[in-house]
DNA sequence: CAAGTAGTTTAGAACGGTTTTAAAGTAAAA
DNA sequence: TTTTACTTTAAAACCGTTCTAAACTACTTG
């Protein structure tokens, strides 16, 4: 399925701008970004686009689970392109993160989820520091 | 061991502003709350305090170990007295959390730490939502 | 295809949490 | 007591993100 058919399935119009998105962050390869990465990447490509541009379709996206927005206490929104259950290890000198895929980690036993509430996911992080 | 020998310990002058952040933090109840609520909190026990001094003051602590910093996606900084390893039920409308004690969750099988790093910490989230 | 309409993009302003600044104040050391 | 280093403060600055409202564009309907 190519960029333009995800959007449409996803419900969103398939904008110049979207797409340019969609082809930076769509081709199969996972990675994590903030709005800024993409925008000076954009940039780099010869195209230009406003930042509130990028956030509406980051938010877009997200919520139609194109991509995920990850778990963290960095000051700057971090996404991800690894829709996938998955987990990370957390560099805690860079705020660099790296994934761990779903398998790498069993979790064999887990607490009584609340009353009236629904498991929606569970994520591990391994927080690192460099060694002694 | 009373507050002003815990921040003598931590190597922290123990100063009237600190005492009534410590008084309020580490009396034993574990509870996660945000620079505002903390703010909120001592304006209404009848003390005041500049903002950045409670933001120095949480920076502080974190960084002598009397409190963590949360791993969370939110806007705010979420800091937590409970300094033991464990983890946290998120419920993902409200952003509220919920403390999951080390022992309620089994983690069997874990990944290799990549080349030059060490372990700190192993954080588990459960996203929650309403159940349907 | 034309006209209408609903959704999208934009620059710039606004926002909100956090950090910095620089001056005044305080704790500890000498 | 005097000195020194650290701390607090209000206000300004900062920075990532969201809002505003006007211009624009994709899609729908005739």
């Amino acid at each position: 399925m190519n960029n333009k058919e995800k959007l449409r399935n996803a419900g969103l119009r398939p904008t110049k701008q979207r797409m340019i998105i969609a082809n930076i962050l769509l081709n199969g390869v996972n990675r994590h970004f903030t709005a800024e990465n993409l925008q000076n990447e954009i940039n780099s490509s010869g195209n230009s686009m406003s930042i509130a541009t990028i956030y509406n379709c980051l938010k877009k996206f997200r919520n139609c689970g194109l991509i995920k927005q990850v778990e963290s206490s960095k000051e700057t929104a971090i996404f991800d392109t690894n829709i996938d259950q998955h987990h990370h290890f957390l560099d805690e000198e860079t705020g660099e993160l790296i994934d761990i895929e779903n398998e790498e980690i069993n979790l064999f036993k887990l607490p009584e989820i609340p009353r009236g509430y629904m498991n929606s996911g569970v994520e591990v992080l391994i927080k690192l520091k460099k060694q002694t």
